[in-house]
DNA sequence: CACTCCCTTCAAAACGTTTTAATCTTCCTG
DNA sequence: CAGGAAGATTAAAACGTTTTGAAGGGAGTG
């Protein structure tokens, strides 16, 4: 209830408002003595600035926005972290918003941080509509893509090649023996699922495969739970000798339900994650992977979100794509 | 840069800013023809409403924080899914703060969600600090403690019982055989650490053990790399019979260690984790742990927080205890 | 027709900052 | 000691909403 305002502490300390407006904005502006009177009266009465009232009339906070699609999964949480490292460095607060897959999350995610007049976001898009994205762009609102490629020249964006990744992944399970080989996914309406599977198609084809006979099983979201769904599937209409999926949430699940059906990894069926997630190595049988920075993805993709928010003229817009590593281990053994 | 403001809504509708207000926030309050007209004058503009600006009027906003200690820890992520999920039932928006363990953390993320002048703020504390919460409830914050029993009456707190949950856990290595037990903990700062060390005491004293000999390896953060620190240690000076994490991240960590050590587990070393994250099931040997009801905690204390807000004077403070409850798997075989 | 009442809309003040231009001091220079 | 520059402080306007009390306009009543 007793909120205190500039105007009490300019009066407890015998200045006015604007002074004590410089003591927290530009405290070089101001004479040493009356900056520790003002410091002095802001502690004693307990002074919270309004960030409201400064965001109202600065015309911007000190806030950007981090939109992911699903925070359960520990890749985006490696991201956030390295977001919030980088953030705070640089002084800015992080409003983390959750899609959980569905578009109208995302939707009213995206307009909760509009409304806040957040001085950026970094958003990894859950599905494919630029246009939203341009809107924000128009509001003055800058918009840095994570793991996703650029919807265009003039901005930035961080990513990972997928399609390399994928082509890696699969090589890896062909490389092993494997000849008939399913590819458990998200919905094939996230970009990633889909860049992940033209990469499995590209890696058969090299190999004298025919890309078409790769199995699709598509679930509708990317948990373990999803995961343990899709091998129940699997099982039911004939294994193949190996499983690729499009993240590591879905390979624990696909791993836990064949191991329950008696189904021995990797004899059996070689299996394969996506993400490298720490789990990952935890796991009954180690998990095989692909591995991201992605601790880096959320630093890299901040300093580039911040580098524009705050030097608009010298700022130039940057396309990062990083490369996937595979880190084998007992699963594709 | 286009910001369009409720006063060009106004003068392109042809009525008051006003008006334009009243249909933003009592649409029973104005005409149907009028706020039609209105209406499609938003919509035209593409009007986002100055979040600031209305908090700043109405000395309140639609928000409340949620400060947590671990967002990589899979607790904290149910615990934030239930929050955000009865949040946005109830129409509010969630800003995410993670202390990372850090009381300096804590104490920055706090300040951003006073200035954000939030309507009240969910926190599981990182240390013993009651003050510093005092002080946000005087600015006329409300705070309910999340995993947490309450610091004062006057407070809400949703909290599960940890004494039980220790007492239980080792009640059950014990009941496995085990006589000589260690206990792998985070900083002892952290309240759960402490209470579930007190259960394991009482269950070695109702088992006509001394207290005393419970073995306490203490390590800094509650990661499943400092687990296998831990494990590491105990490796180095010889193995009792049964570990106890006080949660599922150590414990996989530790149980990672022993294994790459060539220790069997559970035959060589039984062991018990805490929270039974997602991960717990699938890991190499599948986990025992303590289940809570995490994703229930984060939507109630978001209910007891926002009724505390909207309806201050009905309000009845409540301090709710849940049970946790032991989930045996091969671990402890 | 005069009056009241209700429904709708409006004008203006207020919220707590930041910022700009102006004023007041102090101190230096010649 | 006059003149001015530099430094410190201030007063007042502005940011975009919400809210309040009042005004406007029909419709119903006597």
């Amino acid at each position: 209830m007793a909120m205190v305002s500039i105007k009490e502490v300019a009066a407890h300390a015998g200045v006015s408002p604007g002074t004590v407006s410089n003591v927290l904005n530009r405290p070089g502006k101001v004479a040493p003595a009356t900056r520790r009177r003002v410091e002095a009266a802001i502690d004693e009465l307990g002074f919270v600035r309004h960030g409201s009232a400064s965001t109202l009339r600065a015309g911007h906070s000190r806030t950007i926005g981090l939109s992911v699609i699903d925070i359960g999964n520990p890749f985006f949480t490696e991201v956030a972290a390295g977001v919030e490292d980088m953030a705070s460095e640089l002084g800015y607060a992080v409003i983390l918003g959750n899609s959980a897959g569905s578009a109208g999350k995302e939707d009213r995610n995206l307009r909760v941080l509009s409304e806040h007049r957040v001085r950026g976001v970094l958003i990894t898009p859950s599905g494919e509509d630029p246009a939203r994205l341009d809107r924000l762009r128009e509001h003055g609102i800058s918009v840095v893509l994570v793991d996703h490629p650029a919807h265009r020249p003039d901005q930035c964006a961080v990513a990972v090649d997928d399609v390399a990744g994928g082509r890696a992944a699969v090589a890896h399970l062909l490389s092993k023996g494997a000849r008939s080989i399913a590819y458990v996914t998200g919905p094939l309406t996230i970009r990633q699922c889909v860049e992940r599977r033209a990469g499995a198609k590209v890696a058969m084809r090299a190999a004298g495969l025919d890309p078409a006979d790769l199995r699709v099983a598509e679930v509708e979201t990317m948990t373990a739970r999803a995961g343990e769904t899709a091998a129940t599937e699997l099982i039911a209409t004939g294994l193949p000798e190996a499983v690729f999926c499009a993240n590591d949430l879905l390979a624990l699940g696909v791993l836990r339900a064949l191991l329950r059906a008696g189904v021995r990894v990797p004899e059996d069926v070689a299996l394969m994650g996506y993400d490298d997630i720490d789990f990952a190595a935890a796991s009954a049988v180690s998990l095989s992977s692909m591995r991201q920075p992605t601790y880096q993805l959320g630093r890299i993709a901040t300093e580039l979100l911040l580098d524009e928010c705050d030097n608009p003229e010298t700022h130039a817009h940057q396309h990062i794509m990083f490369q996937p590593e595979l880190v084998a281990r007992e699963s594709t053994q």
